[in-house]
RNA sequence: UCCUCGGUAGCUCAAUCGGCAGAGCGGGUGGCUGUUAACCACUAGGUUCGAGGUUCGAGUCCUCGCCGAGGAGCCA
């Protein structure tokens, strides 16, 4: 008789019920006649209970011998135990070995430097906080994905490598390209543009690249961005649909992964805080603000991560920050209508000191205008010309965003590093595992 | 590229003023019938990142180098 294979999560309903789960030893407890064996299969986390005198000496003795991550089958019948987290165990009745480890497992019960876990990424992965952690991710971006189809957003992804090194060449990736070069795409966005002008709205969901030097916990080299793009949005409407796809998110997750949250310990009264309307600030607003509260940056710069941390821990929900001077943003953005030294954009920094999630713009969609600001900012026009088409061709009020995953899910899950938001992190000086 | 901090047992760290290199975890052996990062006893385990220097004596001080972390700059 072959017992019925059950996930761990399902095992309360399963109780009083001899069932076979699968998967990984991840602690073992011992009282002499009694084994404890903790027990993990992706699903969840059990204790199974073997009691000497009701199993083979041979069994008990194979059971002590197990080291840490062998991979294992258990058989055992499912018991109510209030001491257990899950309210259940499994008094095992049989176990079969997979494999055995021959070594000891590198990831030990006590605390390990953040050089050592990063090196061993691929077994790091398999610990409860790291669970947590991608499942929050895994639930971040199947939200955003909800909320953009339900809203009548249409997928349409850009392409990864590129021929032209559009804005400046500093912070792009050169690849081989057989006999000439290319280049890893740092956004989508160009390609959302002409795309919304077919689809009306879109989206593109895909990995970034940035090759900037950058160390600091907001910064990987390779991370994930979420970019719409909406014609005949102008830039209030953009922020509405910001404010409206953050809100479901974090609803989503306050949804579904509680259990997640709780073993990160976030504290979720911030996130359950987390409701339209979010709060605006002017860019010469925020400067102000920023000066009273000791900062020196000056008006007319951008604003830096220290200024950003300052700000965003002066309010309880996101704020935008809207209309920054056109000389520290791209060419792209549409000029204010009242204020020829300004751009209608829209950064979204999130509360408790974690900053930019999302920066987002109004095009510019006047041909002259666009063309005027490539030359201003030095760009090769060459590049450009399909971009420029969209101006020729039936030009329209259109908006978009870019919102990078890692730092939603950085955010929202309270990490203290962008680096644990995704699951193989790329820095300057780390590509491996 | 700049600033700061660090590199000691497999892992995390300690070592006072320059004076015998230690602890916890992990490993090994033994014990324990309800453990929750189990516990208890015993035990093995070291080129103190590298090269040079000062000193009777260097983990500790000096010089150079290598590696990493945090931050700045950079970064829609």
């Amino acid at each position: 008789m072959t017992a019925l294979w059950v996930s761990i999560k399902d095992l309360p309903s399963h109780v009083e019920e001899t069932v076979v789960i699968r998967g990984w030893l991840y602690n073992l407890r011992s009282s002499g006649k009694i084994h404890f064996l903790q027990l993990r299969d992706g699903s969840g986390t059990v204790q199974g209970v073997m009691v000497k005198k009701e199993v083979s000496e041979d069994l008990f003795a194979a059971a002590k011998g197990l080291w840490l991550e062998a991979s294992v089958e258990v058989t055992g019948t499912v018991r109510k135990d209030e001491r257990a987290p899950s309210g259940v165990e499994l008094s095992v009745t049989d176990l079969r070995v997979f494999q055995n480890p021959s070594e000891e497992y590198p990831i030990g019960k006590k605390d390990h430097g953040i050089d050592f876990l990063l090196d061993h990424r691929h077994l790091w992965l398999r610990s409860s906080r790291q669970q947590a952690i991608m499942r929050i991710r895994d639930r971040v971006i199947r939200s955003a994905r909800e909320y953009l189809q339900e809203n009548g957003f249409l997928l349409i992804d850009s392409p990864i490598i590129s021929g032209a090194a559009g804005e400046g060449v500093s912070g792009l990736f050169e690849i081989d390209y057989f006999d000439s070069k290319a280049y890893l795409a740092q956004t989508g966005q160009l390609y959302a543009e002409a795309a919304a002008a077919a689809f009306g709205k879109v989206y593109c969901f895909g990995p970034t690249f940035r090759a900037e030097k950058s160390k600091t916990r907001r910064h990987l080299t390779e991370f994930w961005m979420l970019e719409p793009e909406v014609a005949f949005y102008d830039h209030k409407d953009n922020m509405a649909l910001q404010e409206g796809l953050i809100c479901h998110i974090v609803a989503k997750v306050l949804e579904h992964c509680r259990t997640e949250l709780a073993s990160l310990e976030r504290d979720v009264s911030k996130l359950e805080n987390i409701k339209a309307p979010f709060y605006h600030l002017q860019y010469d607003e925020a400067i102000e603000m920023l000066h009273k509260l000791g900062s020196d940056t000056p008006y007319g710069d951008d604003l830096g991560n220290e200024d950003e941390t300052i700000l965003t821990q002066q309010f309880d929900r996101p704020v935008f920050i809207e209309c920054y001077p056109k000389t520290v943003k791209a060419f792209y953005m549409k000029e204010h209508p009242d204020n020829p030294n300004l751009v209608l954009c829209d950064d979204l920094l999130a509360p408790e000191g974690y900053g930019e999630i999302i920066g987002g713009s109004q095009r510019e969609d006047d041909y002259d205008r666009l063309i005027a600001r490539i030359r201003e900012q030095g760009l090769p026009e060459e590049p450009y010309e399909w971009y420029l088409d969209l101006r020729k061709f039936g030009t329209f009020v259109h908006s978009g965003f870019g919102m990078g995953i890692e730092r939603v899910v950085a955010w929202i899950s309270g990490l203290q590093h962008i680096r644990e938001a995704i699951p193989w992190p790329r820095t300057i000086y780390r590509l491996k595992p």
